[in-house]
DNA sequence: AAGAACTACTTAACACTGTTAAGTAGTTTT
DNA sequence: AAAACTACTTAACAGTGTTAAGTAGTTCTT
C-alpha cells in the first residue's frame, strides 16, 4: 500500500522543516509533531534519523554555527588585530539581533551542550572553539601590538565574549528593555547594546 | 466531607512548595502537578491563587531578588566606591554560583518579563531597577573619583552587568566547559569566572 | 522461484505537561 | 430556611517527547 517515498534522504528534509519551523515560530512550539506534519510524515519517522529532541537541537545549533563562520569570514582580512576584534564584536552583534533563534540555541540553552556531553565520543564542542580560537589569536596579535599587557589572552577573550553575549542575551529575554526606564530612556534598548559595547571598546584602548 | 484545611493560606503554602522543588530539582521538571501533590492539594487549586505558571515564575523570580538583595546589602558600608564596584561584582557572582536556579529565572529566562508585560499595571521591573540603580550609583561616584571619564554612567554600569552576567550565565549553560578545551586547561571552569572578572577590573584601573 | 531478512516507515499507546469547565461540600449572609 | 458565596475537587482538553509493536515493500539467500 505504502509507496516508497521519492527516494529522498528524509534526515536533511526533517532538518529543513525544523530550520523552517524553528526560525518561524522559535523553539518553544516547534515539536516533534509538527515538524513530522511539515514533510508529511509521522512523528516517530524523526527517531529514526535523529536520537532525540536535543539530537535535532543540537543539528540547528550547528547551522547556527554555519551562519556564524559567514559572519566572521570578512574579518580575516582585516590587517590591524584591533579593528579586527571591534568588527568581531560588531559582527557578533549583528549576528545575534538577525538570527535570534539561533543564537538562543547556539549560546543560551543547556540542551545542545548536554547532548554534546552524552551522546558524542569527544566531547568537544567543535564549532564554539573554532569561533574562540579565532578570537584568543587575534587578542594574541592584539597583545604583540602593545594592547592587554599583563594578561592572559584567554582571559581577556572570556572577558571580551562574556560582554557582547551578556548584552545580546539580556537584549533577547527582554531585560534590556526594563533597563530604559531605570538608566535613562533617552534610546532603545538595541542602541544601549552598542553605546556599551564601546564601553568595553574604549577601556580596551585607554588600557593600552 | 470535606473538611476546610486549618484556614493556612494557601498562595504562601504554594510559593513555599514551589520554591523547595524548584531549588531541589530545577525549572524543567517543577510541574503544577508536582507542586499540588506536593502540598496535598488538587492542581487546579494553583490556579485559584497564581494566574498561570508564568506567574508563579515571576514570584520566585522576585524570592530571588530578595537573595541577591542580601548580598548587596553589606556593600552599602563600603566607603570607597571603586572596592565597592569590585565587591558588588564578586558577590554577583558568587550568588549566581550559589544559586543556579534562581540566576535563571531571574536573568537567563523570558517568562517572568513576558509575565511583567502582559499582566502588571506599570510595566516596572521594580527588582532589577532597583539593583541597577545602586550599581548606577557606584558607577557615579566612581566617575567623581576619576574613573570612566568621558563615558556615560549608563552604559559603564550595562557594560559591567553584561560582562558578569555573560560569564556566569556561560557557565551556567555549560558552555565554558567546553572552552578549557580550546583556551587552555589549566584551570576549571569556575576559576575562569573570576580571572576573566580580573581582567575587567584591570582594564577598568588601567583606564583610569 | 520461494522464503528469509532487512529497510523504512506507521499506528497506537504511555506518561507526562499547562489549563479550563463544571461540580460540590461547607460557610456565611439574608 | 433559602440564597449566595468561598474554596476546593473531578474530569477533561489539547498538547508534549518518546517507545513498542506492526506492516508494507525491497533485497538477499538458497
Amino acid at each position: 500500500m505504502k509507496k516508497q517515498k521519492p527516494k529522498e534522504d528524509l534526515k536533511v528534509l526533517i532538518l529543513e522543516a525544523a530550520k523552517k519551523l524553528f526560525v518561524q515560530q522559535g523553539y518553544e512550539s516547534t515539536s516533534i509533531r509538527k515538524i513530522a506534519q511539515e514533510i508529511g510524515f509521522s512523528p516517530t519517522s524523526i527517531y529514526l534519523h535523529y536520537k532525540d529532541k536535543n539530537d535535532l537541537i543540537y543539528n540547528l545549533h550547528q547551522v547556527g554555527f554555519g551562519l556564524l563562520r559567514d559572519r566572521f569570514m570578512p574579518l580575516v582580512v582585516v590587517e590591524d588585530p584591533y579593528e579586527r576584534l571591534k568588527a568581531a564584536g560588531k559582527n557578533y552583534i549583528e549576528f545575534a539581533l538577525d538570527n535570534p533563534e539561533y543564537y538562543e540555541v547556539m549560546f543560551m540553552m543547556r540542551e545542545p551542550m548536554d547532548f554534546l556531553n552524552h551522546n558524542c565520543d569527544e566531547e568537544h564542542w567543535l564549532e564554539g572553539e573554532r569561533v574562540l580560537d579565532f578570537l584568543r589569536n587575534t587578542v594574541l596579535e592584539c597583545q604583540s601590538k602593545g594592547y592587554f599587557q599583563g594578561m592572559q589572552a584567554e582571559d581577556v577573550t572570556l572577558q571580551a565574549w562574556a560582554t557582547v553575549h551578556g548584552l545580546v542575551s539580556l537584549y533577547l529575554t527582554q531585560h534590556l528593555d526594563h533597563v530604559i526606564d531605570v538608566i535613562g530612556a533617552k534610546s532603545s534598548s538595541k542602541e544601549m547594546i552598542y553605546s556599551s559595547f564601546q564601553v568595553l571598546l574604549k577601556l580596551m584602548l585607554d588600557a593600552k
